[in-house]
DNA sequence: CTACCTTTGTGAAGTATTTCACAAGCTGCT
DNA sequence: AGCAGCTTGTGAAATACTTCACAAAGGTAG
């Protein structure tokens, strides 16, 4: 999140931020940005703040966006094209090399740049290309199957949208993105909103 | 989370379900399960477990999904698209009753089963249709002005897509997505792999 | 060079959350 | 009915997280 609008601030041009300006940015308090940074290191100056520039790069680093990541999009719905779509992946170093699914009249159908191929050769695709990041934008039914194909073809971490809980082996990331989850956690918000505050 | 499982094992016919099987179902410990809804009331019976039928009842009331709530799509794009088709929703009680977008080209056309109208509209439509929540999936640039748009309207709750810091009134309740910085999450996790294990 | 203003980095204090552990309660079996 | 085997609900302990508050620096103006 520091590393979004220092990002901002790098590109206006600005030279420092403070504590302070940081967490008006990002919602939450000075001392928690000051922590938060120094788990990482001491990068500020006293009396002046961060240095925008260098702490973009040393988050970057920290984050591990210094290196290109191959990613494979599982799902050529709506939610994968989305995704494929989506410009901030090439612009943080996540390259799509594919785009899989297993429905016949979606394979060899174009897709943006790309072409939709069969999911049987998905597993193959991963180690050959030895993709680590796999995003799942599939039924849930299908999921753990597929997740269990990727883990065995090598793939690290996962990014989940299908509505299921997976589970993988202690060695493979795993987060999971649920939208009616997410909607709901409003509708328990609008309903309890006696004491009900916007929240980021 | 809980819903969620409790709804699968009772659609398979489970009668009752413990807070040992509820954690290892969302990945959570049996001492949690139980806090966690003892929070709401007193739900299990002892020597058994928890009721699931019932269960899924009172958590459905807890989260305010007897009702059902008017929402609006803003940004007819590949996101918004997910999101208009996600069959879960109108499941769960949110029923979509408008898709909106600034492109000329888009408004009118068909989609789905409504049409794209003209963003100009939003505003009205959602003060005449009282709608409260409003989901955002549009490009960062606009989305504050959006949010200012739909809240004057009466929106009280907003989930936002777009990649951009977004400031609502307090009773306004607000939940951001940003699938980048999840990507960026997985990365951290990849290169600081000394310690990884697979979470939920 | 000094006085003064600003802002970090960080122990300590204060909250919040999670886990432990066990009494109390339910069911079924003999 | 009494016992045995589970499982909840919950104070207390342990752990994690956030906020406070202030010494230590860096900068600036005179």
């Amino acid at each position: 999140m520091y590393l979004r609008y220092l990002e901002d601030l790098d590109t206006r041009g600005q030279k420092t931020a403070s504590s302070d300006e940081l967490a008006q940015l990002c919602g939450t308090t000075p001392a928690q940005v000051r922590k938060d940074l120094s788990f990482f290191g001491s990068f500020g100056k006293r009396g002046l703040g961060y240095p925008v520039h260098e702490l973009t790069a040393h988050l970057r680093q920290i984050l591990g966006l210094e290196r290109e990541w191959k990613v494979v999009i599982v799902g050529a719905g709506k939610i994968g094209a989305a995704l494929a779509n989506y410009r901030g992946f090439k612009q943080r170093g996540f390259r799509v090399i594919g785009v899989y699914d297993n429905n016949p009249e979606k394979i060899g159908q174009p897709w943006g740049e790309a072409i939709v191929r069969d999911i049987a050769d998905l597993e193959r695709d991963v180690q050959q290309e030895e993709a680590l990041i796999a995003v799942l934008a599939i039924p849930s039914d299908d999921a753990q199957q597929v997740v269990d194909s990727v883990v065995r073809a090598g793939i690290r971490a996962i990014l989940n949208f299908a509505p299921a809980q997976i589970s993988v082996p202690a060695h493979v990331s795993l987060k999971s993105v649920n939208m009616a989850m997410e909607l709901e956690g409003l509708s328990f918000a609008l309903t309890n909103a006696a004491d009900n505050k916007g929240a980021a």
